[in-house]
DNA sequence: CGCGAGTTTGAGGCTGTTCAAAGAGGGTGG
DNA sequence: CCACCCTCTTTGAACAGCCTCAAACTCGCG
């Protein structure tokens, strides 16, 4: 991209700051801009007509999210929430137009990306079809790691403030069933917990937990 | 799109003829072509490495599909397998790039439809985390009814055979459980089921069933 | 007519939920 | 600086929905 041009986007963008808690958008409202998160950490929920709520995915510094446009939708499809402190520049929708136009290696470069996600819904399909809780918590705690982990000499730290109930929301379980996991997990060294916090010690045998190896260690 | 490159595109289109559970290309096999579905019905499926089998979605006939390197993909995701004798139609990938640049129109429609499918896998993980199995199921043979309907005196056939066991991989479930379903609602006359048959015969209620109101009619 | 795939149905058990209540961490205001 | 309160977390007990195992049945095709 020439830099002209990214001058010129970078003019028209907006920063927005939101605190913890805030939504950066409503599920449902008309999609009017798209975004960029800088810096933090959101989840992004969408809520069932009974009014429970899941987490479709974690939007992580350097993601794109909230381009319901560019998907030829009216409205955005779910509500994304600071689960940090986090830092979100936007752009109105017809900049969206324009930039496909005059790059359409953009445009095939987003496609990717939704390409991306929609692997990673259907790995979850997968997940949540055929394996029972516990290797499906212990994935998505893998995949967290993965996606947002520091390191430290004790082991890798998912680097947000993420509680039980966010990922008994994000596996499809209850806040009661991953408690107990994780209790489970920490007896046997596994993971250390806190208040919104997690902490992964020892990620090999949680990887073996997560692919399904049916007897744990030491009898 | 101009006619003549429509002619050129057609010229460079091979058609294939699939019998009943033939697949089209296998899942991990590395993607050199992408498909159109002109007639019949496909299954796309995973399998898992534990080896069980899930069905991620139905490809009907008009849909784009295997178009895995478009999302920038060396291999192919699933196994489309014919649930019906069916006919496609496919293009080596290089033809994609050239349709892409000359038209980034269709570029941005392409995106589209990836956008519904990334909708639709976004429902059903919602699905499968708040819902029970009868109501995903309710909600399953709706869809199925809605995108592959035949209308008849009696109600709506699902236009293609479709085992029990099918279902059951489309809904995360056991055929047993499907069974047990149909069973019921048939006794409620709700449906009429048949060897890889099924016929909706009162859309309303069974639309009642999936939208969770607890009580069923009668009594 | 017999075989095989698909389907039905029963019984029992397990995983995970629901309901309930108590326990801790940490921020805030007095 | 301490006490309080709110939110998050832990843990127990009982229940239930669904799966697993098992076996019989039936439709349709060769």
């Amino acid at each position: 991209m020439a830099e002209a041009e990214l001058d010129r986007l970078l003019t028209r963008a907006t920063m927005r700051r939101i605190e913890i808690g805030e939504a950066v958008f409503e599920q449902g409202q008309k999609a009017t801009r798209f975004f960029l998160l800088l810096h933090g950490r959101l989840k992004v929920a969408q809520v069932t007509p009974a009014g429970q709520q899941i987490i479709v995915r974690v939007v992580h510094p350097g993601d794109l999210f909230g381009f319901a446009q560019a998907l030829q939708r009216e409205d955005y499809p779910g509500t994304p929430i600071a689960a940090a402190e986090s830092v979100v520049m936007s752009w109105p929708n017809e900049v969206w137009g324009s930039i496909v136009e005059q790059n359409p290696h953009l445009a095939v470069n987003a496609m990717r990306t939704i390409g991306q996600r929609l692997q990673e819904a259907h790995t979850r399909i997968r997940e949540m079809s055929t394996e029972e809780v516990e290797r499906r918590v212990a994935h998505a705690v893998l995949r967290l790691v993965e996606q947002a982990g520091r390191h430290d000499r004790d082991g890798v730290h998912v680097d947000f403030p993420l509680s039980r109930q966010d990922v008994a929301e994000l596996t499809g379980t209850t806040l009661h069933t991953v408690s107990r996991l994780f209790s489970a997990w920490e007896s046997q060294g596994i993971v250390k917990g806190g208040r919104q916090k997690l902490l992964v010690r020892d990620k090999s045998r949680l990887q073996a937990l997560a692919d399904g190896s049916t007897r744990s260690n030491s009898d």
